[in-house]
DNA sequence: GAGCATAATCGAAAAAAACGATCATATAAA
DNA sequence: TTTATATGATCGTTTTTTTCGATTATGCTC
């Protein structure tokens, strides 16, 4: 019988970590001695593992032409694969710290726009009391954007609307949030009890600028296309887009969370649910699958659950 | 703007390559000497390595008890994502030689039993011709086994049947494999030009053991439920179901590729096509998402497509 | 051609890894 | 209980790997 694997290095002679670590600094900064800087080693140092590297798998991986460094085509995608590695190797550290002393460290957390100014102030003193020994660091951003930060590592997570394509990450549900349709003051329709989803294509109809996936989402629950809308008038956050509607420019969807965080404080804005359809967005909270911070996340996501506004 | 990612160590104390290989090596075989002894170093060094690991790491990851060693959750958790960061590693080291000379060095392919003697003799010839650099290692068993020593890295790729759970492996369907039932000699509907599905409930249908794919492939492909099979004929191989469907025992299914590859041959067995419904089973090669190996695969998987004997 | 920037190269120093021998301790055998 | 055995930890030394600083070679810019 023929074993395969073997735990003997010679077996199959793989790279370092080192080594890659290496080569990913110079894929990224095209640039040896700025790689090194990056590394805290010295160009020598990093040239000499670059070139053992390149022996070791024997082929070329960087193109070197006296002016500028570039990588092969296999050099690129061995970069990639090293990325993932190091995130394994991190992952690992990262289990173990948390095993050691679970809930605590640091947890770097993405947020949208149109969630973390809402669940913030709420959430942020009752995270502290659950989770003390838990350094949160927020940020916020669009979806897109959180999710290439989470697969970068540059986040640990991140609070975002669903639906949305999430292929390739865990996740945990935290909360539905259902849309309301604001009216200008005086408003023919604010008497009403209730409105239809197809009245609403005969309103001017305020949202988001593009990336927003709240955009989306509310055109999504009203079954209005993008095309058909009046484009004049995006706002850049909820708290314009309410400006807007206060001042007649139209009506806005705006999501629960932020009816509850007193956005229309002070204004004197009709608010009405829409009838039979009851739209929503389902908040979630998303994680790279395999993050060490995985167990850590569920966790914040279950005290999401709790906290959040409707479930109080 | 906070950077995240730094290509320093220093930013993130991760576990080495070789760490992480000796810890594997004791949570497998639980003892260090042994361990030692398999990654060719002194138990010393080994003993070192883990202590520094768990330094680093800061967490026991091995329960000594003086007399045997177990890993903690932790430990073994660690162990499961070491492996699959040395994976990871060797699957550079495969890529970089696959570009530097593609389509050669070794490649171990597994087949299932119902595959492989048929197609082995008529597809190794072709494929040394078209891959000469290869070096083609061939194992057989069945497909839970090959799965999982994909799984493990004991083999490259593996030629089964499909539909089956591949959840995380890649694949490439390489052709369709058409049943057809052999009767013994002299049976009643031997002169009939087919035969349907629900009349083979009422013949002696002998198939193979429990394991093979065939088995369920072939009862699925007829509608039958295999608990009211009578279970008292079971084959070990297609060759010894032929000597049964001889012996008059009852009559069998037989995929396509076994008929071409001649297994009735110096027999005068009668052979029906199933009416309508065509069973068949695809024939897929599959191998571990990311393998090094995988453009090698896909290409010997298109070998295979071409010379499939229901393809020439 | 002078000056600058960049990566390779070299010898020496520092750090990491490995070894063999020994020790401590728990279990098994006498 | 005493002795023998097995196992992993520890220690000092040797070997190997990694790193550094200085220098060199080469191509660009002025």
């Amino acid at each position: 019988m023929i074993v395969f694997f073997d735990y003997a290095p010679a077996m199959k002679l793989i790279p370092s970590l080192r080594q890659l670590r290496y080569l990913i600094a110079v894929v990224d900064l095209r640039h040896f001695g700025q790689a090194a800087e990056a590394c805290l080693v010295s160009q020598s140092t990093l040239s000499a593992a670059i070139q053992e590297l390149e022996d070791l798998l024997g082929a070329k991986l960087l193109e070197r032409t006296k002016r500028s460094v570039l990588p092969t085509p296999l050099g690129l995608e061995i970069a990639a694969r090293a990325r993932a590695l190091i995130k394994g190797a991190e992952d690992i550290a990262d289990i173990a710290a948390a095993a050691r002393e679970p809930l605590s460290g640091p947890l770097r957390l993405g947020m949208i726009p149109t969630i973390g100014p809402f669940i913030v102030p709420r959430a942020m003193p009752e995270l502290r009391k659950r989770f003390p020994k838990l350094k949160l660091f927020l940020r916020e951003d669009q979806t897109a954007r959180l999710l290439s930060q989470l697969e970068n590592g540059e986040i640990d997570g991140a609070l975002i609307a669903l639906p949305y394509p999430i292929d390739g990450f865990d996740s945990a549900t935290v909360a539905r949030d259902r849309f309301s349709v604001v009216f200008p003051p005086n408003h023919r329709k604010a008497q009403a009890a209730g409105i239809r989803a197809s009245e609403l294509a005969l309103e001017e109809l305020l949202l988001l600028e593009d990336g927003h996936c709240l955009r989306d989402h509310a055109l999504a629950a009203c079954s209005l296309e993008s095309a058909r809308r009046n484009e004049g008038f995006k706002g850049t956050s909820l708290y314009t887009l309410v400006q807007m509607v206060a001042n007649g420019l139209g009506v806005t969807l705006l999501p629960q969370i932020a009816l509850d965080a007193g956005i229309l404080r002070g204004l004197k804005l009709p608010v009405l649910t829409l009838e039979a359809e009851t739209p929503y967005r389902d908040i979630g909270l998303v994680w790279r699958r395999g993050s060490g911070q995985a167990r850590t996340l569920a966790a914040v996501a279950g005290a999401f659950k709790e906290i959040w506004p409707s479930a109080g």
